[in-house]
DNA sequence: ATAGGTCTTTGACTTTTGTCAGCGTTCGTG
DNA sequence: CACGAACGCTGACAAAAGTCAAAGACCTAT
């Protein structure tokens, strides 16, 4: 630990936990105030210092409430689209962020997919200090044609809470059935993927199927290919992999040449968290839902009141 | 939720998580920018609002290590005496309740003792919004010579932390053996006993065996009984029981007429989280290390150097 | 040894936050 | 229905915290 880190602990005891003024703290370390305050924002910053909001807010809504009755969800946090927030757009990752610290516990293991969504989320993650936390990987690499690969969402979110950050080092999509095969056999991938079943949480958007969709614009998928698996029964896409309107998994050439984690082990995941920014996501949320993808679920007011419009019109069962 | 409930609420989303200043968040929500200062101050009270810092700085010490490794303790941190504290004295409570914050994970059951100790801990402890927390009262109850009585230790830490407080509705002594294993029988005395084994923490100082220690002044015991007691071999008390130099369970008359946690049970909980003010406890500690009473220790730099210098000359196993 | 870079620290200044008396409103009670 | 108590809101002032340019410390490579 260095001689300034240990200063910054001292100062951001004093002042946080002893309640004294800065120029008191200040005093108590000989130094002057305005060091006090320069190292107390740099506390907050690394995460020493930890200023939570409970989400509560936005879990607290009779909407919320009927939406876990409906589908049978664990909890919902509905953000308004309205007034409240500065800029209604970057209000949701804001939100998602703070459910998923607060989702997380000491010692967890989490899996994390990729996505625009995710690395919103991942850009205005708090710092956190949390203990012995690992984030893992859920899907193999893609150039980035935007600048955010899945690795670096992992990596990001682990190193804003200081977790240990663990990739997969494969790509998202091979050439070949037969490659993607041998590959997910291989004794470092296929072990980090076995692992995938010991989270306790992930947390992924669902991606659509439209020709301008995610794996589309970044190359996984040509726009025939992706207009043809819609054709074919797509509904939407989890971690990288296409499942059908009722959340199966697809079984597509696409699926087949990818790496990623196995879909019937993320079912098992005690919270598997959602985020959904889109609007248009609506029929791929629903095929998620259905799929038993998502006990924790965030949306818009807009989104909420659709999938309970659907859900209270059609039931569960029927697509 | 009531309406200034929800204003509270939204006000300190806006002002801790989107970064606004008071009077922005006062335009946004059509109050006065006082108002917002003083829902704020409450959102932190009530601990919707939760600022932690790390106790990394108390643990962070070699002597902390070279503790750890002697007397096989999973980790210790070691309060200063002399600078940093205004009150040096104050200063443990505070360490201890920052500590025994971060052991809690969402979901856990808590055992919480007696002692003034406690008592000073819980008095300190800061608001926290945890979920899903249960507070147990590890020992009956006593009179109160002094102001707090065990089940006010576990109420008072239940309320701060937002968390249920099971109390145990029995005296922590009674006159005969006879009635104490009749009470210890009762469907609901020994529910509640038994589900001590399903904490994941605990939380108790160790009590020494003079003639004027907590017991004594409680009422629990004369002191003629006390001297007795050390006499025969008693070492410290935890959670109202006496313990022998090698923290064996004492087969004394006062322990059969108690009813408190089962000593046994309570070893096999994970996390056990002891708490040490005054210097004069050296030996009862010395105990309740033996016993395996202690996982996590939060003591005096001089208590610390007390014990790894026993520890260094004598080794674990002599007395 | 010293020049040049980076990182800290500081004092002075500005902005933001805390406080409190007084006013208005609501709600329960006689 | 009127009264008082309790609570919430506000404006104005006092206190505290944030900011920044400049000075100083410290390291490193020539």
């Amino acid at each position: 630990m260095r001689s300034t880190d240990q200063i910054m602990h001292k100062a951001a005891w004093l002042y946080y936990m002893h309640g004294l003024r800065q120029d008191e703290v200040a005093k108590q370390l000989n130094i002057s105030r305005a060091s006090i305050a320069t190292y107390l924002r740099r506390a907050r910053e690394i995460g020493i210092v930890n200023i939570s909001t409970s989400t509560q807010l936005f879990s607290d809504d009779v909407l919320a409430r009927k939406l876990e009755d409906a589908l049978s969800l664990e909890t919902v946090w509905i953000v308004p689209e309205d007034r409240l927030a500065i800029d209604p757009a970057a209000e949701m990752p804001v939100v998602a962020a703070a459910v998923f610290l607060e989702l997380i516990n000491k010692g967890d293991r989490i899996g994390v997919a990729w996505g625009r969504t995710v690395y919103h989320l991942a850009d205005v993650m708090p710092y956190a200090d949390l203990q012995g936390v690992t984030v893992v990987q859920l899907c193999g690499n893609l150039g980035a044609p935007y600048n955010y690969r899945p690795d670096q969402c992992t990596t990001e979110i682990g190193r804003r809470l200081n977790a240990e950050g663990i990739n997969l080092y494969a790509p998202l999509v091979l050439s070949s059935e037969r490659l993607a095969s041998d590959l997910r056999n291989e004794p470092v991938i296929r072990e980090q993927l076995a692992s995938i079943a010991d989270c306790q949480l992930v947390l992924y958007s669902v991606g659509g199927i439209e020709s301008d969709s995610h794996l589309v614009r970044c190359g996984a998928l040509t726009p025939e290919e992706m207009q043809a698996l819609g054709e074919g029964g797509a509904g939407g896409v989890i971690a990288g992999q296409v499942i059908d309107h009722e959340g199966r998994w697809l079984d597509c050439p696409h699926n087949r040449r990818c790496i990623s984690a196995d879909l019937e082990i993320i079912k098992t995941i005690p919270k598997r968290m959602m985020v959904v920014e889109e609007d248009s996501k609506f029929q791929p949320l629903v095929a998620a839902i259905k799929g038993g993808f998502v006990s924790h679920l965030v949306v818009t007011h807009s989104m909420a009141m659709r999938l309970l419009a659907r859900w209270e019109a059609e039931g569960p069962q029927r697509s």
